[in-house]
DNA sequence: TCAAAAGTGTTTCTGCTACACCCATGC
DNA sequence: GCATGGGTGTAGCAGAAACACTTTTGA
C-alpha cells in the first residue's frame, strides 16, 4: 500500500433508522435497540456498529441491522454523516446514518439478536431517551421521510406489495400530517399509471374488502424516462 | 477517554464540489485543482483533504477549500459519503462530499492556493479525467443540483444578490434543460412572493436595462411556516 | 434608426377542489 | 338489516400553457 499516510484516524461507524407505519393508530415507528454494553448500556439507540476496514458503508450497515434485529435483505438508503467531535464519549467517532422504509409486519415481533438486549418498534411522537446524538438522527430521517415523500414513490415501501387505496391513503396522512380528500386522492394516483390493479381483493375484512393495487416499477422508470415526475 | 476501541480505523476526507453558473454559455461550471501529490499527481480533482481529529467535518471542507483555492466563507452543504473499499490507493479511506453554489465572478480568477498547483472552473460537460472517484462524486453532485433545484430556493446562491428576471430563467433552464416561456416564468415567481423588487436596474447593458430583484429569504422563511413550499 | 432585450394581457385548457350518494360485505 | 368502509361523477375554479406586440435603451 503505497503513500499511506499516519495522521490519526476517526473511527466510523453506521446506523440505521427502520422505519415503518403503523396504520391502527395512523403512527410512523422506528426500531431501537437497547444498548447491550457501555458506553450508554442499556440505553436505547439506532441499531449501528464499527465499519470494518474491507467492507462497503451499506454492508456494514446491513451486517449490524442484522446481527442487532435480525432483519435483512433490507433496502437502506444513506442519510446523512454525523461528525461533531463529541458526539461520542470514546472520542472522535463518524457516523455514517441509513434509512429504510419496512412494512411493519416484516418485524412485528423482533427478537432481541446476538448483538442487543432487546428490540423494540417505537412511536416517533413518544421516543425514549437516546443514546449519542440519536435524537438528531431521528429528527434528520423523518424530515427527509416527509421531504422525499411527496416527490418520490418511496411510500409503497412501507406497505404489503399489494395493497388498498385506503392503506395508502392512511399512509401520506399520517406522513404528511393532513387529511387527503378520499376521491381526489384515487383520481389523482390512478392517473399518475404507476399502479397495476390486481384482480385481488382484500381478504377477511368486516365489510367490503377493497381491490388490491402494486406499485408498478417497469412503467414508473419509463415514465420518469419520458420526463414524468411522480408528485403527491 | 474510557471504553476506548482499538480496532483499525479508516482515513477521512472530505471534499468539496463548488458549482457556478456561466450565464454566457449557459453553462454549469465547477471548480477543480490539480494535484501537487501522488497519489494522482498533476491529475485534476475536486478540492479537499483529512479530516483532523478535532474538527467538525464541514469545518474540515471550509478549511481544504481554502487552502486549495482561496475561497473561503462559502456555504457548504453536505451531498453524500463515499466509503467503497478500494475508492483511494492509500487504503481505506471514506470521504464526505459537501458541495456550494457560487456566484462565477466570486472565484473568476481562482489562485492557486498553497496547496495545489492549479485551479481552474471546467464545464460540467466537458470534464477531464478526475482522480479517484471524483466523477462519480460530481455525477451525484449534479443529479442532487437538479433534483434540488425545483423544490427548494437554492438557485439564487448561483447569482449575484441583485439579478434581472432573465438571468434567473437562463439559469433554470440550463439547469433543468428546457425551455421556460418568458411571460409564464415571471408571472409565477413573481406571484410567490419570494422576491424583493428592488428601485435598481441593470448597469451598461446595450439595451433596455431590467429591473433588479432580490430573494427575500425572511419572506420566504414567513411563507414555509404557513405551509408554502417553492416548485418551479 | 436599428438591434436587442424588457415588459405586458388574454384566452384556452388542464387539473385541483369540494361535495353526497349508492354498493358490497360480514356480522 | 345494519354498520362499515369501498367506490363513483360533476361542477366550479385556479393556475398553467400558449401566444404577439409595444417599450426602452445604447450604439
Amino acid at each position: 500500500m503505497p503513500y499511506t499516510y499516519e495522521y490519526p484516524r476517526p473511527s466510523v461507524t453506521v446506523d440505521c433508522i427502520i422505519f415503518a407505519f403503523d396504520r391502527e393508530n395512523k403512527d410512523i415507528k422506528v426500531l431501537l435497540i437497547q444498548r447491550l454494553a457501555d458506553p450508554y448500556k442499556d440505553c436505547w439507540a439506532l441499531p449501528g456498529g464499527f465499519v470494518d476496514m474491507d467492507e462497503n458503508l451499506k454492508t456494514a450497515a446491513m451486517r449490524e441491522l442484522e446481527e442487532e434485529t435480525g432483519l435483512r435483505d433490507i433496502f437502506l438508503e444513506q442519510l446523512y454523516t454525523f461528525g461533531a467531535p463529541n458526539r461520542d464519549p470514546r472520542g472522535r467517532v463518524i457516523s455514517v446514518a441509513y434509512y429504510a422504509l419496512i412494512p411493519l409486519h416484516k418485524a412485528q415481533v423482533p427478537v432481541a439478536a446476538s448483538d442487543a438486549k432487546q428490540v423494540k418498534w417505537y412511536s416517533t411522537k413518544q421516543l425514549p431517551d437516546l443514546a449519542f446524538d440519536h435524537d438528531q438522527i431521528l429528527a434528520i430521517g423523518l424530515q427527509r421521510l416527509k421531504g422525499k415523500v411527496r416527490y418520490q414513490p418511496i411510500g409503497f415501501e412501507l406497505l404489503n406489495e399489494k395493497f388498498a387505496l385506503s392503506e395508502l391513503r392512511d399512509l401520506y396522512e399520517t406522513i404528511l400530517e393532513k387529511e387527503i380528500e378520499k376521491r381526489n386522492f384515487r383520481k389523482k394516483i390512478l392517473s399518475m399509471n404507476v399502479l397495476k390493479e390486481l384482480e385481488e381483493y382484500q381478504q377477511g375484512v368486516p365489510h367490503r374488502a377493497a381491490r388490491l393495487y402494486q406499485f408498478d416499477k417497469e412503467n414508473y422508470e419509463r415514465l420518469v424516462n419520458e420526463g414524468f415526475s411522480f408528485e403527491i
